[in-house]
DNA sequence: CTCCTTATTGACAATAATTTTCAATAATAA
DNA sequence: TTATTATTGAAAATTATTGTCAATAAGGAG
């Protein structure tokens, strides 16, 4: 979990203004422990500085997205979440979803096995495809044990 | 490539109606060769049945998730697709996506290691969480020669 | 510290995908 | 053939996200 100085150097360097919601976004995406739709940020920003607005948050997620600090999934429910990548509590994991209930699960379990061989793939892909690759998702989809 | 017969035993056996919607979008995943997005799907219907309306595309298509024979990805640029998963011209695939220009790629390279790898985790997955897991997908996301 | 430039913001309007509603239609069982 | 009722299409409603634009505030220059 970075501080306040990374953020604010990685923001300045790149040309880009340090202000209050881009402070608290941050600040919010580090404290979550999953990750959160846009409303769940902006509802968690708004405990922290009334009036910050709802596009702000859409706009700020998307700049952080595409600074890299940010990953961006869709699980199916017609909802984007955002989680950090860099400076975020929790490790790498992949995710185990209810298409009955929409509960996620994020897993850790054999996850190094599994980007083991994903960056064997990823490697061989690479060179086929051209392609220059960031970063990988797996998502698991079944029924939770609630559900059945 | 299943037949009518076997579509219309499956949606017969639980209960549903077979309708002409029904057997013209189930026609049109089937010859597809890749995931369609909804507008897609209704695009081709209307060539073979001009009447047939978006709302039932939209029915029809989760109707078929919710019995196991489609599968739904959404790849980050707000629209969902749709893919035959039993009865489909097209091996089992991941995807690669392009997170500048949107383009999906659909690699059959190494995806039997891959297989093999997710069924051991899946059921390691499945006992753990007592999940009842159903399928899997896994993305890249990167950029594509082109958008270098 | 103060002024100036301009990136950023918040409120609101606009868009786009998807869902809901509901009367009309058509698939099946009797 | 008729009755029942799942399914449909059209239109309205909803919901997430994006665009617009005048007001604000961050940060460099003086």
């Amino acid at each position: 979990m970075y501080g306040r100085h990374w953020w604010h150097g990685h923001l300045r360097r790149r040309g880009y203004r340090v202000t209050v919601p881009r402070e608290t976004i941050i600040q919010v995406l580090s404290d979550a422990d999953k990750h959160l739709s846009v409303e769940e940020i902006f509802n968690e920003v708004l405990k922290l500085h009334p009036g910050v607005g709802l596009t702000t948050v859409y706009r700020t997620v998307e700049l952080l997205r595409n600074m890299g600090f940010v990953k961006k999934y869709e699980f199916g429910d017609g909802l984007s979440r955002y989680e950090l990548e860099k400076g975020s509590k929790k490790p790498h994991h992949h995710h185990l979803v209810c298409t009955r209930c929409g509960k996620i699960i994020d897993y850790t379990d054999f996850v190094d096995e599994e980007v083991v061989l994903l960056r064997k793939v990823e490697n061989r892909l690479t060179k086929k495809y051209k392609f220059d690759i960031k970063n990988h998702q797996i998502h698991f989809y079944g029924i939770c044990d609630e559900c059945k």
